[in-house]
DNA sequence: TTTTTAAGATGATTTATATCATATATTGAA
DNA sequence: TTCAATATATGATATAAATCATCTTAAAAA
């Protein structure tokens, strides 16, 4: 349920449901309603990554715009930051669209990466 | 003078004047009043990074801070995310705790990099 | 010395984001 | 079939960030 997700991560509950109706819409998330109802993930969902997840709360830009914000820099004009930067950032972003929620589960699972939940 | 900078870069006047303030305050760029006036870095600024750009105008948590806003994540105690970008993460920490403004200035002059400027 | 041109300081306004409130829809259980 | 529990939808409010407006201060030049 919300409420158990929202509480031990400190996020208003009404605030992580607004933010978990996109997600749902989007099949990332799956939700049932009424009396032992709330969100949970199929087999389809634990395929999608945290980019997946990034792409619908956020947007596609929020991680190919320019750290400069200049509307003008891209990689044949690129901005001195650019450069230093571009490598880790599509390492990152390679990161995030490869891992599946599976598979960040899976740590969680192994005692590798802990949740507060 | 400010002017001159917030036009190319599509950034308010008045706000760019704003965020200098602080940057002044901290000697990381410098100023003249009055005709003929401006921003400016000296020697001493043009040793300055990035990151310190980035505490002064953010904060340093900006960058320390667990990518879920977990604020029971760290080291010991790493969320899933943690793993898998601290790395990438480390290696941007380093490049612009490394590079100075100065050495940016010079990859603009090179032509290896671009300002609207 | 006066005027003009710039930064500095401060507060108000706008806009975006986060949060709250309330009503509706769905579903399991009594 | 009714009730209770939970997501869904929508709009209102609060907070933070960005932007605007106005005044003050400093310095160059006439």
């Amino acid at each position: 349920m919300a409420k158990d997700i929202s509480e031990p991560i400190n996020v208003p509950q009404a605030y992580l449901a607004k933010l978990l109706q996109p997600l749902v819409k989007e099949n990332i998330v799956s939700s049932v309603r009424g009396p032992k109802g709330g969100f949970y993930m199929d087999d389809e969902n634990l395929e999608k990554t945290v980019i997946d997840i990034i792409f619908v709360i956020d947007s596609e830009e929020k991680f190919s715009s320019c750290m400069l914000s200049l509307d003008k820099c891209n990689e044949e004009n690129p901005c001195p930051l650019h450069n230093i930067l571009v490598a880790s950032r599509n390492d990152i972003f390679q990161q995030l669209k490869e891992k599946t929620i599976r598979e960040l589960a899976h740590e969680v699972a192994l005692g590798n990466a802990f949740l507060p939940l």
